[in-house]
DNA sequence: ACCAAACAGTATCGATCACTACAGAATGAG
DNA sequence: CTCATTCTGTAGTGATCGATACTGTTTGGT
């Protein structure tokens, strides 16, 4: 008796049908998609996916987490690498490559949607670390501000997406990251 | 007989209601800016609305039209200083400001709505010939790519009006401005 | 077999969206 | 004055929004 587990199991794979959710939210952004657009996009009736997710914006928050995550281990992936210049230059590559790639919509979630500004606190948050790291290492001038330079690459960053939106193509993204690198002090300097 | 001019007059002064339906759109964008809200800020029926403006698309239209010419005198301005350097300069310098003045709402209309991408299209234009002409003047590197210049430009103000919205500060705009100065090729380089 | 539990699908909820029909009020023309 | 014309305000249009009540259906536990 009251045992919690029984019933009819779930049609559908909760996982696919929130990767589906993401790359609405993703297409659209968040106010844009209607729940009509998500329940078609999921394959899922709508008390199918209230019962799964909660609300929309509940489905939101963990689409968005996921999607958040997957960027965050890139952004690690980036910091790792021994020298400052390499590792900014990776993540604006990334950025690049990551904001055009015809397999996801254009641009970036994160970067893109006005209520998320928490993940975006959390990316500033990562580049200045890597920053602070460097002036430590001695691979940035110990008088560069990081702070500075961390909001700097997440505007640069900001900006790549929102061209991407406007249909700016790998080329023209990757010459703006080129363009934002030389704006790092110099090794050494 | 079949004067066009009679009737009664409008009760609202047009350019007035036309501010306010601005700096509405401006506050919160094309999308999330209802018809009620634009009545209430404009002070104007509906009814009242159609009339003198048509529908909510074209308004926007005016709207956005009314925040371009601002801007573009901004910009024209700024271009018109002797170097390319100073003039980028205070090009940014006036995003930061703009973007954070407490008198109007937080970023840029033009920047942060997606479908003003014709008139990013003109402000873009607009950098790379002023950059054209300081390669033409000596004023800038004959080897620039000017084009990418301007793309870079037009990613950090978008990344600026973007923080903005976030609620950066003047300061940390400054800030942002003065790092993506030194991507510019130095004088004379 | 039988029942409680959890799911699926239809059909719809009230609220809000952009938009407008209608009727009264205020003007200029004759 | 009278009348056509244009504006104003109320009130409400169909459509769509996010979110659910309800009715079956499918499962596990006993």
């Amino acid at each position: 008796m009251l045992m919690g587990m029984a019933g009819r199991p779930r049609s559908f794979d909760r996982d696919v049908a929130l990767g589906a959710a993401l790359e609405q939210f993703w297409r659209s952004g968040y106010e844009r998609t209607s729940l009509a657009m998500l329940t078609s996009a999921m394959g899922v009736t709508p008390p199918s996916l209230y019962a799964a997710f909660g609300d929309k914006h509940r489905l939101f928050e963990e689409a968005s987490a996921l999607y958040f995550a997957r960027t965050c281990e890139a952004v690690d992936r980036a910091a790792a690498l021994p020298s400052a210049h390499e590792a900014i230059a990776r993540m604006l590559d990334d950025t690049a490559h990551a904001h055009t790639d015809a397999a996801t919509p254009a641009g970036c979630l994160m970067l893109t949607e006005p209520r998320l500004e928490a993940q975006r606190e959390v990316l500033y948050a990562k580049i200045k670390d890597r920053l602070d790291k460097a002036v430590r290492d001695g691979d940035l001038a110990p008088a560069a501000s990081t702070d500075h330079l961390a909001a700097f690459l997440v505007a640069v960053m900001r900006g790549m997406s929102g061209r991407a939106r406007d249909g700016g193509t790998l080329e023209e993204l990757l010459a703006i990251a080129e363009t934002a690198i030389h704006a790092l002090p110099r090794a050494g300097g």
